[in-house]
DNA sequence: TTATGGTTTAACCATTTGGTTAACAAAGAT
DNA sequence: ATCTTTGTTAACCAAATGGTTAAACCATAA
């Protein structure tokens, strides 16, 4: 940075006031008053550092985005078998969301209201991709470890059970008829429960 | 209705322009001016029928709600085996969410925004309770039809596996690199994969 | 025919909202 | 010291948006 910098880091101070409402209200819903309040500082600033609402929701989307790639990465792109990548996955995910709740389902919601982002974040470096994992299902479905399946098919699975709790926290809770606490305590115990789950249903 | 009628149900016409505006860009994104033009008919007659944008919401929520509901009741509240219910539920659910692709998030996206959403629809007459499934799964294990397993991880598993990537449709896409005619015919797929691999997973 | 009352529209309104501007403050740089 | 660049603010602006109003429309009953 070749700026004077006479402030503390007003720009991070933005970006995380950003992330807080972004996320919590979407694009959408979102307030440029209402995140220069939460930082603390007069809403010109907001233009000063990012130009646009679009700008400033677009550097809070791929921080988002970036933080869940490497994630993902684990499960994909290691060299541990299928049993060991579900058993990991499924605890350290579950452990990673349950710090950060609001993330997976911003990124799924400004997904669907914009699917191009995804081209945009796609080229980032560290991007995951498929194909070792499909590569590796195969080989194990035919050395007889794993029951036949497919590999995209499996890859969905494991997403869909690990993610869509935290996706539709308020739905579950309501059928479940449990509060915060219970929540928390059933993400607990699908950490371990889940990766069972799915273990199960592919070994020999 | 006392209504005199003059019109070929004007009432309906907002309520279908509603629905798809607000499914399509959710609250906060839905503009009241693009509700009026896909209807084919004035502003003012929006507030005329339904006194304001919450409550005109809320009609299409409740709405929606109400198609998904009878869905769950299925999976919930018949007498078949445990077995016969996922293998029926995933392959009606799935049938039936292809042709209202945006229902789930729609919901799901609106809880989030207020939970208390949930306590207004729970009122409904048909709203489905997890009492007798609970039940069922227990019998089952007990009876060794079942591995151990509790029965609300097994539903949260169920509904997961099922609605995640109606959800999460524009980042499947990405992550599998398809398009929208691989993505259907996954999901053609998955009518039957995804009972399988539930089955496989519970059953002795 | 004409009153009546629900229905429909164009024009209007107040507020909200993203964004701009001009003036000012605080550091360097000269 | 003073000049220049960077950071910060209050006041302002134009457009968008949810909502209102008053007048017109039109089917029907008296």
């Amino acid at each position: 940075m070749a700026k004077t910098n006479k402030n503390q880091d007003t720009e991070g101070q933005i970006l995380n006031a950003a992330e807080s409402v972004f996320q919590k209200k979407g694009m959408d819903g979102a307030r440029m008053q209402e995140i220069a309040d939460e930082a603390g500082i007069n809403k010109a600033m907001l233009h000063y550092y990012y130009r646009s609402k679009q700008l400033l929701f677009e550097a809070v989307f791929s921080n988002a985005f970036s933080l869940l790639a490497p994630q993902l990465n684990k499960i994909l792109n290691d060299d541990s078998s299928i049993e060991d990548k579900v058993k990991n996955f499924t605890h350290n995910y579950i452990t990673f969301i349950s710090k950060h709740p609001y993330l997976p389902n911003f990124i799924i919601q400004e997904l669907n209201r914009n699917p191009k982002f995804f081209e945009k974040i796609q080229q980032n470096a560290a991007f995951p991709t498929l194909e070792k994992f499909k590569n590796q299902v195969n080989e194990e479905v035919e050395k007889g470890i794993l029951k036949p399946i497919d590999g995209e098919q499996l890859f969905v699975n494991i997403i869909s059970l690990n993610i869509f709790p935290f996706v539709a926290t308020p739905l579950i809770k309501g059928f479940l008829k449990i509060d915060d606490k219970a929540f928390k305590k059933m993400m607990e115990e699908r950490k371990v429960s889940v990766s069972e789950f799915i273990i199960n249903s592919i070994k020999k």
